[in-house]
DNA sequence: TCCTTGACTCAGA
DNA sequence: CTCTGAGCCAAGG
């Protein structure tokens, strides 16, 4: 379960919410942060045109401060490319999605065509 | 309180 | 295909 939190604002909420999508992707297939974001409902006090702009971003936010349990390495920008992190990083988790399957290109892109999650209610 | 920054996305050149 | 700029809202210094 994940860690508690005493004062949990609307947005550590929703990160929550993010990161329980982001556990049912499977090995082998990504997700971009707009497509997931497009599966919650807009935090509390949000407007849905504000989510819509704000949602990816939300959504990467919640990767930036998720769990060890989360595959935040499935989560890819829609591009079909890794997101740059403050610190690099990018490369690891290129490693670890090839392990898992997915393929990359020459420009280091993943063909989301083939790669992509459904989504949630895929099963 | 103002200013900067951010694991994004879309449209245009 | 790659590069820029604009849009959007919230958190932290």
């Amino acid at each position: 379960m994940p860690p508690q939190y005493t004062a949990p604002p609307d947005r550590l909420a929703f990160f929550e919410l993010v990161w329980e999508i982001v556990r049912q992707i499977p090995p082998g297939r990504v997700s971009t942060y707009g497509r997931l974001a497009s599966y919650l409902p807009p935090p509390k006090g949000m407007s849905m045109l504000a989510y819509e702009a704000r949602g990816a971003r939300l959504v990467g936010g919640a990767m930036a401060a998720c769990p060890a349990d989360v595959p935040w390495q499935r989560v890819i920008n829609a591009q079909g490319k890794v997101s740059l992190r403050s610190g690099g990083g990018g490369e690891e988790q290129r490693v670890i999605l090839e392990s898992e399957g997915v393929e990359f290109d020459e420009k280091e892109r993943v063909d989301l065509a083939r790669f992509l999650w459904e989504g949630p209610s895929q099963d």
